[in-house]
DNA sequence: GTAGACCTTGACGCCGACGTCAACGCCAGC
DNA sequence: GCTGGCGTTGACGTCGGCGTCAAGGTCTAC
């Protein structure tokens, strides 16, 4: 199989392809022409690869599933270095969740306090609308 | 006002006040020697583009606020376009930490599972452990 | 033989928010 | 006058994961 249509089947693209080779992830033999040529068990790395970069992990920290697969092991995550990253990911993953939902908090009060302010401005002219704005109001305007 | 104190007073480097002011942000008046000349106001609107930054807002995602505050306004959100900014980012948030926990549930399920695999292997060689790891185990080896 | 569809390497571009360095100007204190 | 500590502009580097040329080689079909 030559780049093309491994980057077909994969759903990614030639140059992610050689970029990955060139980090040394995913080599590639070569055919007597100089092309890469590539197996069944790349398109199983690659998979491996893209399945890992959805979920958010940077290209080196796929490298332990890579090799274990191409350890001969029957999945990415059966070697200790590959658990290693889920836990390290999955620490991130809640670290990260939790200081978005401090942030979120946050912007919420503000805009929140930002519209009561404005509101307000808005009682001394007119009569008193009743205010009743106790969570945050979409997509209003 | 020089352009070293303010960075010190607001906690950030010169470097970052030129970059501002190159973006037309946080613009400077000038001395008669060529050097930026800065007054109180300004560190008012460089703490709004600090506290803005620290909430994950880009530079310029921040620019309604200072344009506010350069407006006479006494706040950065006592704008509209302020505040259409909040709602937009606070839609943002929403969206990212949802994306966030499922990804976080796809890793710990993958997790679980490579674990219960390993666990299932080393069962076949020694004697049946009380298999009860339901959850994620954390912080093993 | 030639068009065109594939492949090769190499190199620069991009995004954001600066860091870092170079080479120079200005000013205070000794 | 000279040193040291400010300031100035300009330009390149960083990080990741490629996109996008450019200039060429290779193979197939007509």
């Amino acid at each position: 199989m030559r780049i093309g249509e491994l980057a077909q089947r994969a759903g990614t693209t030639t140059r992610a392809l050689r970029y990955y080779e060139q980090l040394g992830l995913l080599p590639a033999r070569r055919a007597g022409n100089g092309y890469r040529a590539y197996g069944e068990d790349d398109l199983r790395l690659l998979r491996q690869i893209r399945t890992l970069q959805d979920f958010g992990f940077g290209l080196e920290e796929t490298r332990p599933f890579v090799e274990c697969l191409q350890a001969g092991h029957p999945e990415g995550d059966s070697c200790p270095a590959s658990l290693e990253v889920y836990r390290r990911k999955l620490a991130e993953l809640d670290e990260c969740i939790a200081r978005l939902q401090d942030v979120r908090a946050q912007v919420a009060g503000q805009f929140d306090r930002a519209v009561r302010a404005r509101d307000e401005l808005a009682a001394g002219a007119s009569a008193q609308p009743p205010q009743c704005e106790l969570a945050t109001e979409w997509a209003k305007e």
